[in-house]
DNA sequence: AACTGACTTTGGTAGCCTTACCAAAAACCA
DNA sequence: TGGTTTTTGGTAAGGCTACCAAAGTCAGTT
């Protein structure tokens, strides 16, 4: 399965570095280093390789946050880990890119649904790990928080917004952790 | 200034409702009733069109949300006029379709660097109305969390996200409010 | 009323990019 | 060898941006 790979791993890259507007055929095909023609083989439509790399994407930057967070200790560097993949890595432009895409694919937003279930249980399971209580609303908010600072990153690509989202996220989780200062 | 408010108009309508990618200069063109060339008469560029067509939606919707929570008690209903706004109208698309914009468009960066400023400081306000601490922090997260739910809504547009904005934005007043049930 | 100069509007089009095909050649493999 | 899969070159059709020259409109002036 070369080929294929290729094209997804090419396409990903893409869409990661310059946007979901940079996913045309010819481009994918350029970067993947085959004909288009050639492309349209694996994938007939455009609608099918856009659904494919996102796939492919989304997977793989999961798989990377989840190891970036196992390499790291849970309960000291949360914060650090979460704000320099978030800013770093690129997810906010490919999940961006893909919102915009679902206005006019519905398989897109299938994808999404699936995406932020995913997601919302993956931090769940972070925030239990992190000692904080995961009830369903704690979840809600982190998720929405850091999906907030993260597209407000995106949208203005400054050094204040990367700052906005490194102090917001460890605020946040600074706020939701319980203090066992107090004694009982 | 007939024409060019027309332009305005019918542009930000499209934005609105169909997204980014359907401001083309053939379809702004189209639903202002004017002849293309007529269009670039105005907007030479498509650069020039978007940019000045987000301008006005994004001041448009700006005074539509302030008009609302100013109609509404601030200290009840502040959470339902929020999360309507973010529901029924359409923020979140023009926001997430600026972005992509963005992504090739420096001008639109810029816009969307002001409009962040611009949100920040009317949430300030309201927080500081709604007998909130408005710290930066508490801002910043608080401005995080609605954009995160609603762009996430946007992502899935289904019964269930529109649910969580409700209850999110909800539950994160009561999480900022300041309970004075307990007696000093 | 006729003229003038600036502004507005129109029709048309060149050039580019994109998607989606197809037929034929090449490579592969049973 | 024969059949399937992969790869290539080519292209039709359509949409978009950005122009341009010509025609029309209108206010103010003579």
């Amino acid at each position: 399965m070369g080929i294929k790979d290729d094209i997804l791993m090419a396409g990903s890259t893409l869409l990661r570095e310059k946007g979901v507007s940079a996913l045309t055929q010819p481009q994918v095909a350029l970067a993947a280093n085959i004909k288009q023609s050639h492309l349209t083989y694996y994938f007939p439509t455009r609608s099918a390789l856009l659904l494919a790399i996102a796939e492919f994407t989304l997977s793989t930057l999961m798989e990377d946050v989840a190891a970036r967070l196992r390499s790291a200790p849970v309960d000291k560097g949360l914060a650090g880990t979460l704000s320099r993949v978030m800013i770093e890595g690129f997810p906010p432009r490919v999940f961006i890119g893909l919102i915009v895409a679902a206005d006019n694919d519905p398989d897109i937003r299938k994808l999404l649904r699936r995406l932020v279930r995913r997601v919302r249980t993956a931090i769940q399971h972070l925030l239990e790990e992190a000692g904080i209580t995961a009830s369903e609303e704690a979840t809600l908010l982190f998720h929405a928080t850091i999906v907030g600072l993260a597209v407000m990153h995106q949208a203005r690509m400054s050094r204040e917004s990367a700052a906005e989202v490194k102090d917001g996220i460890a605020l946040l989780i600074r706020m939701l952790t319980p203090m066992e200062r107090f004694p009982t």
